[in-house]
DNA sequence: TTGTCTTTCTTAATCAATTAACCTATTTGC
DNA sequence: GCAAATAGGTTAATTGATTAAGAAAGACAA
């Protein structure tokens, strides 16, 4: 069997290339009884369209979206929020006829797709360097998402004020406080931070999230220092574990604990619980994220709750726009019985 | 600021476009103190290497695997069987230097997609019968995952075998049976079946997962028809909360309930225990993935352990290696509190 | 009848690479 | 010292489309 191209059709037709281009891509180039023909004798023939890859090579447009992701793509499809945000995503390429590429932040993948993509959505601050230098090369078009790099346009909830609003309503000038943040520091340990440099507040989410906690602790007065302070590499269950049972093993034993993932609380409360104490009367835990499992598990999670679906949305619809304005989405406080309100 | 091509480049450097080339993609073709000018003046330039879509076009091939799911990528995304698959096919993928392009079984995507993919993997019986079509037309590997289409391999498990020793180690002579299958007929909705016709067993996991449950309850003499059988339409809280409600509510009530997933068990249970019934006291209840989740659950779940990791793996190893030769995978049993042995 | 507009196509340059085939020195073997 | 082999390049065809520019033919008005 022949090889169908644009030219191999053209000459068993009968006609020259631009007239079958054209009766794809551009109707009313030529008369639509010829354009009728051609699709038929087209479809007979088995030929499905022009090759879009030579068609992209040509006209500079892939309809390819690279969604590329802070930490591997293995770990990524597997984190609630991160799903949900793929989710969001996805809705709106989907809906707009564009394709979803993932690139994982771990290798160096982005020279190697960059002339697939249209543009490129980024989730979350990499972890790898040479990621953060390949977007910053690159000409495409890019949208940002819970961090910030150069002056792309980026999609954020205002994590500082959340997380200010959070410990307001909940702390009490007694407490002791313990934080455990998420990869606050380049490190694939669960560590305690005592004086070790942290990532910097701009591009990393759980800087600025602790940032709005120590403006709240020092406006009430609450002691807290990096002793208090621990931070997990990934948001998974045995990372989550380990700082669990090394905070509630720390004396004097917190009073309330900062999580900044729901996950972290859900192990941390289980931990608790397992250890004979009482959430909320023994000890107070707060999460981050409002996801579906926080919302289900028992007690209730007090957290903040950010709609990740939207966000992914809002993003994709930002990159095919080309906006550049940048876009703080809004976020709710939801009080659950893991920690009430101080009020 | 030229724009950077390896002909622009070529005239720059005063050789020719096949030495840049060579420079590239192969070392022993030019002087070894050339290729390192070469490459060291290229990145003084900002020219990253050929520009890979053009690269694809001449040699076809593209580098990119098409992960072709059976439905939407928002709804596969938050699957935790189906993200686990994902996450097994990215890590080979990403040790193989190939990226993954996400192809929504929903819409149709493939046509769109085909010039920019090296091979399928598809996960899943479609639900798009476009997209069957369109699978069997193209002329690009494919590698099918828990259905099989054409003669394309396969990765699949056991499920009829799963499924037969599974109800045999748990059914009793005297129990009433309720099955709750996952799309097992072609419907948005959540409903009991009686006597419509479901989809073919060749493509629909369910019917083998049905079959297999069938056949050991003719085997241990105990009664089951389709009016004891229910199909929702997604793998989500929603429809499995309503199948829950809908199954307690029959009279008589079940003593038994094969659940298709550990999502639907995990929700039964919850439904069974708000109504104050006990289980497996007054009702046991049997899911199948072996999910994280299910084995979290309070009460740990009877269900048959699969490896969705490997799966991804194996399957994406298959497409790499262009092997021909289906794969069968283990399964395991595991009998936990919602449903002991009857042994 | 002539000139101007449309409509309907065709021609050929272009997109950014890869690679078979060819050319010219320089080595190597004997 | 000479033929054969090798190293280190270059030339130009090719991959499969898109599209600006041009040509031919028919329509229409003055």
């Amino acid at each position: 069997m022949k090889k169908l191209t644009l030219k191999s059709v053209a000459e068993e037709l009968g006609v020259s290339t631009a007239t079958i281009s054209n009766a794809f891509n551009k109707p009313n180039q030529l008369s639509k009884a010829k354009r009728l023909e051609i699709l038929e004798r087209c479809e007979e023939l088995g030929y499905t369209g022009p090759n879009k890859a030579a068609r992209s090579l040509r006209r500079g447009k892939t309809g390819i979206v690279g969604l590329v992701l802070a930490n591997s793509i293995s770990y990524t499809v597997n984190d609630a929020v991160a799903s949900s945000f793929i989710s969001g995503v996805s809705q709106c390429l989907e809906a707009n006829g564009q394709q979803l590429l993932l690139v994982s932040g771990a290798g160096d993948d982005l020279n190697n797709v960059n002339d697939f993509v249209d543009g490129y959505l980024c989730y979350g601050s990499p972890t790898n360097p040479n990621l953060i230098d390949a977007l910053s090369k690159t000409t495409k078009p890019v949208v940002t998402v819970d961090f910030n790099i150069d002056d792309y346009p980026s999609v954020n909830i205002d994590n500082i004020e959340a997380c200010y609003q959070l410990v307001k309503q909940t702390i009490r000038a007694d407490d002791v406080v313990a934080v455990i943040g998420l990869r606050l520091i380049e490190t694939q340990l669960t560590c305690r931070i005592y004086d070790v440099p942290m990532i910097d507040p701009v591009t990393s989410i759980s800087r600025r999230r602790l940032l709005g906690y120590e403006k709240a602790f020092a406006e009430c007065g609450v002691d807290f220092n990096y002793g208090q302070l621990w931070s997990i590499p990934e948001n998974i269950e045995s990372f989550a574990v380990r700082a669990a049972k090394e905070v509630l093993s720390n004396q004097p034993r917190p009073t309330i604990v900062y999580c900044m993932s729901d996950l972290i609380a859900v192990y941390f409360i289980r931990e608790a619980i397992e250890m004979g104490l009482s959430v909320p009367d023994d000890i107070r835990v707060v999460g981050f994220d409002g996801t579906n499992e926080g919302q289900r598990f028992h007690p209730n999670l007090t957290t903040v709750v950010q709609n990740s679906d939207s966000k992914g949305e809002r993003a994709a619809i930002m990159l095919l726009k080309q906006s550049k304005e940048s876009q703080l989405l809004p976020f709710a406080l939801h009080f659950g019985d893991s920690c009430p309100t101080n009020g």
